[in-house]
DNA sequence: CATGAATGAGTGTTCATTCAT
DNA sequence: TATGAATGAACACTCATTCAT
């Protein structure tokens, strides 16, 4: 059962995330905080000792999240084309329909509020993605003389530029244009 | 009479980088400029009518810049392969040696500064790289039942991450990890 | 919680007062201001949305004080001549007492800080005034062929000149100069 | 002959009235005082060594012009009656027409920057005025009883009140006006 | 625990004054 | 002499944080 002051918790960090999607991590006030979330001032400081440590556990709350949602429904017993495939498209759709947590993921990454732990943390999200990759090319399905992080580079960058057009410009993404854009990626990385 | 130094200006723009690349968009106080580019508070008042003009123009010098450099030592008369693959090593070695014209420009980007006028002025940035993916299907070398967009999507997705990476982290760009990677890119794009 | 202290307001327009009445209204500043009020500054803004509104509601606050002794004991019951002396040893009296206000009032009427819907209240402090004109000349005790405007301006400019002599000259106002200055003021508007 | 350089000081002073009048004292900042009368910043510190000095002799130049046109016309030959007169017309024609220069000579005196010297200064202005009270006693024409103070404030601010109001408000003084309001001083201090 | 008034250091900007030309 | 760029202290205002209730 989720207790009464975990999900406050929660609203503050929804709150959050509108604010900053709005007007970036600087446009977050502990004032502006406190009226969208419906609390007062002084009560985000019996929940977080300060505006920092509200990043930092907004920062591990919404990258579990991710993290969840990438793996998302993918099953090993499945061909691989099939789980690789599965996985890109979680991640695009988690970037379209969680924009704003993306856009905090990246903006606190490169604010003076993250911490070296916080960095090493932020590399934990690549590995389930390695996994398949590794999967791919033991099964001598993908280019086996690419690094692994080249590889998960290429797929990665495409998926994030197609979701950030896909959100900011006219350029949306539809199933015929994700089965073209997989079909694209495929093709760089197949054997 | 003390004539203006323009030069001045560009030592502004360079400390501003410096500090928004260490601490972000945020991080960047007119006092802590003035002190690292060794000027008074006032005398930045006399070249920029306020903070806002001053991020205003330094996105146009610096989008300017880039530009400039993506399209280095492009010749249409070379072979398409030849000349697609200059851009993508100019756009790779741009964002890596001028990591944090390319960290502003994107933070700007989402800043509460920015102007739908300047965001215009953003898409002109990929006009010339549009036009090169244009000639490649003119010339029935790269596929053609693909959008030019997610063509370039795709590549400019790819670039991003290798240098990013390459700067902030361990996998560092060889001349023999470039070639792999242009390969990579060909195989995806090639008809 | 601290409820806010309203008290703290008027302890604000006094300090305003003193500042202005020593310095001129371009001497007040907010930090001042804080000082002199024993609050912090930031507290101002609490009370006061900027320094405009400030000047705005302490102008509001010290002309309806000074509206309410105007006519403080006026009786329309007692002769007029009575009656209009009451009026003018009021205002005498206030200008000295008050004579910080005084010059509050006037010099915030010549500031750039007035709005044009101030300046239509400033009208109405005359209004009271005019009516014990139009009475004296009802009972057909003072010049009939004399603007009430003309009347007006003759009894305040005098009573004017003597408050600020005695305030800041050595000309001190007794109770037998007052007896003979609105002696002279009476035989100016007499019939 | 004015010199050059005399002419200058002039256009300072003509300039700063204007941006006084318009702004208050406190709205004259030598960068626009400099900007309004042609000449650079620098160039006014050539002049006067600090704002100080420059409201200093600014203040004297205008006392001086203002006493000068007081008086103008007087002649101790003509009636007492005339006399007078014309000392009422030419201080409220002066107030008049000249209305930025009194502007400033009384915000300057609510100033900070006034000092005690340039206060018993403001006195010699009264001079020329008393001398004609005094005559008027001594021609046993205007009340014996009264202080030559108490018939000075009564008049001057009489004055003082019909030019304001002529040019800041809607009643404008004419030529029957003008009469009518001498009578009433007249009425006023006549034995 | 919850509130929001109170705090004062810090922000962007202005301004009197100085100084190199 | 004349210029206006350069300076840095001071201004109005904001904001993370504390504290009385």
């Amino acid at each position: 059962m989720r207790s009464k002051d975990y999900g406050k918790v929660e609203l503050v960090y929804e709150a959050g995330l509108e604010l900053i999607s709005r007007e970036g991590i600087a446009g977050l006030t502990m004032k502006g905080l406190a009226a969208r979330s419906g609390v007062a001032t002084g009560t985000l400081y019996i929940y977080f000792r300060s505006k920092e440590e509200l990043f930092h556990r907004m920062y591990l709350y919404y990258r579990n999240r991710s993290l969840d949602r990438f793996m998302q429904g993918y099953d090993p017993v499945e061909p691989f084309r099939i789980g690789l495939k599965k996985v890109f498209v979680n991640y695009l759709t988690h970037r379209i329909e969680h924009h704003s947590e993306s856009i905090f993921l990246e903006q606190y990454y490169r604010s003076p509020y993250i911490t070296e732990e916080q960095n090493a943390l932020a590399e934990a999200m690549k590995h389930p993605v390695y996994e398949v990759i590794k999967r791919g090319k033991r099964e001598m399905l993908i280019k086996n003389d690419i690094d692994d992080e080249m590889l998960f580079l290429a797929m990665i960058g495409f998926v994030r530029e197609l979701a950030d057009e896909h959100v900011t410009k006219q350029y949306k993404m539809t199933p015929e244009r994700i089965e073209k854009a997989f079909q694209l990626a495929w093709d760089m990385i197949k054997m």
